[in-house]
DNA sequence: CATTTTTGTTAGGTACGGCTAACTAAGTTA
DNA sequence: TAACTTAGTTAGCCGTACCTAACAAAAATG
C-alpha cells in the first residue's frame, strides 16, 4: 500500500481531528503493527503526520491536504459502484480501494459531475471538498452509550465491508434507530432494540464501535 | 507493476499471436531493457509466456487465460470514462490503467450490464470475451505498406495515450482512409493523404507503427 | 563478410513494503 | 503498588521491482 491509500486509513479512523492508534490502523490496513510503526514515523518525518511515540498519529494540514482528494475519489467511486453498477454495499468499499490507488482531478471532477454532487458515500460517510467533514466526538459512538429509554439513530458506518456483511445479515441499516436495552459488564456486547422491525440484537463490541449515532429524544422525555 | 499488468502489456502489443520484443515492452511499460528482461524470465518460470532467450516473448495458454479478464475490464473501463465521463480519448488509456491493478469479475459483469456490451473500445480494440481476439499480420500495420492509389482505412490504434494525443493534434481518427503518397527511404516517414479532410502529412515511422488499417480498393481498380 | 548498430543479458545495487521475534512503555487491575 | 495485559518499538530479515554498467548475441549495413 502507498503512503497516500495509508493517510487515507489514517483518515477514516478519524485521523483528521483525533489520534489514531497502531493497533487500529494494523487491523484496518491488514498489516503488522511493526509496519504501521515504521510508517507512521516514516509519515511523519514527510511531514505529513503528527506522531509522538505511544500516543498515536493525526494528520497534519498537509497530510489533510495530501489525502482529502484521495478520500472524495474513494467515496465517489463508492458511490458510483453502488448507484449506477449496483454492486452490493458489503462489496463497495473493498472494490473501490482497489480502484483507487491514487486521486486523479479530472476524475473526480466528472465523476461530480455524473453523480450530481452527491454529499455522503452509502456508507454514510460525507465526500470531502463537496461537504465539510465533521468532527465527531468518541461519545457519537453506539459503543459509548448506556441504557436507556432514548433511541440512537444511525448516522453513518466506519468503512468497512466485513462490517457491512454482518450487518446486512441481521438487517441493521443507515438510519435505523435503536435502543439499548442492556450492556454485557463482561465483555460489553449490548442487546439493542431496532425500532424499524423491532427485532433485538446482541452486537459485540467490536461491532458497535464501528457505529456513529446520534440521540434521538424519547417521545415520553420530549413532551 | 504487478505481473498481470505486464502481462497485459506483451498482450497489447500482439503478444497472444507472435513473439513480443524486449525493447518495445520496455518503452511500453516505461521500464529499462535490463527489467523487462528480468521479468519476461520470471513470467515464463510461471508459466505465463513462451519465452527463449534473444527471441521474445509469447503468451501462453495460461498467460492468455490469466490475462483475458484484465484486458476486458481495462477496456470496459476506457469505454466508460469516454461514454459515461466525457474523458478526453487522449487520457482515457493511461487513467484505466491506474484504475485498473486486477480484474473483478463482479465489476466486468455490471460494466458490461451498463455499458450494453461494447464490442469495441474507444481505440478500436476489441473487447475480449465480448468479442472474439482478432489476430492480425504485421503486414495490417500502416508501416508494412508502400505506395499505391489504393487507400487504407484505420481499424485500430496501439493503446498509447501519447499516440492519441499527437493524432489528434493533426486531426487523423478512427475510420479515415488514408492514401500513402510517398515514402522517405532515409527514416521511413510516411507522407499520406487523408480522404476525409483532404489533407497531407508527414507521419513517422513510431507512429505508422501504431496505425493499423485495412486495404480498401481504389475505386478505379474495383471497376 | 567484416563492421557497426541494435537488441538482449548479467552482475550487482537500491528502495520499498512487508515480516517475526525480542523487548519496552503504558495502562489496568487485584 | 506489584503484577499482568495491551500497545508500541527495534533489530534484523526477505522478496519484489526497479536501476546502471558492462558485456554478448543478433541483425543490419557498407
Amino acid at each position: 500500500m502507498n503512503d497516500l491509500n495509508f493517510l487515507r486509513l489514517i483518515f477514516e479512523l478519524g485521523g483528521s481531528f483525533q489520534n489514531v492508534n497502531n493497533i487500529d490502523l494494523a487491523i484496518k490496513a491488514n498489516v503488522s503493527k511493526a509496519s504501521v510503526s515504521d510508517r507512521t514515523q516514516h509519515l511523519s518525518k514527510l511531514g505529513l503526520v503528527k506522531y509522538k511515540k505511544y500516543y498515536g498519529s493525526k494528520l497534519t494540514k498537509k497530510g489533510l491536504n495530501a489525502v482529502i482528494p484521495l478520500v472524495q475519489q474513494h467515496r465517489l467511486l463508492e458511490t458510483w459502484l453502488y448507484e449506477k453498477l449496483d454492486i452490493p454495499l458489503s462489496d463497495v468499499y473493498d472494490k473501490a480501494s482497489t480502484l483507487c490507488e491514487k486521486p486523479d482531478l479530472l476524475l473526480i471532477d466528472r465523476l461530480n459531475t455524473y453523480l450530481d454532487y452527491p454529499q455522503n458515500c452509502p456508507h454514510g460517510n460525507v465526500i470531502p471538498i463537496n461537504t465539510p467533514v465533521p468532527e465527531f466526538s468518541k461519545y457519537d459512538l453506539l459503543s459509548n452509550q448506556s441504557i436507556s429509554t432514548s433511541t440512537f439513530k444511525i448516522i453513518n458506518f466506519t468503512e468497512d465491508d466485513n462490517l457491512f456483511k454482518i450487518l446486512s445479515n441481521i438487517d441493521i441499516k443507515l438510519g435505523d434507530e435503536l435502543q439499548i436495552l442492556n450492556i454485557n459488564d463482561y465483555d460489553h456486547s449490548m442487546v439493542v432494540l431496532n425500532r424499524r422491525n423491532n427485532l433485538k440484537q446482541i452486537l459485540p463490541k467490536n461491532i458497535t464501535k464501528m457505529i456513529r449515532i446520534e440521540t434521538v429524544l424519547s417521545k415520553e422525555k420530549s413532551v
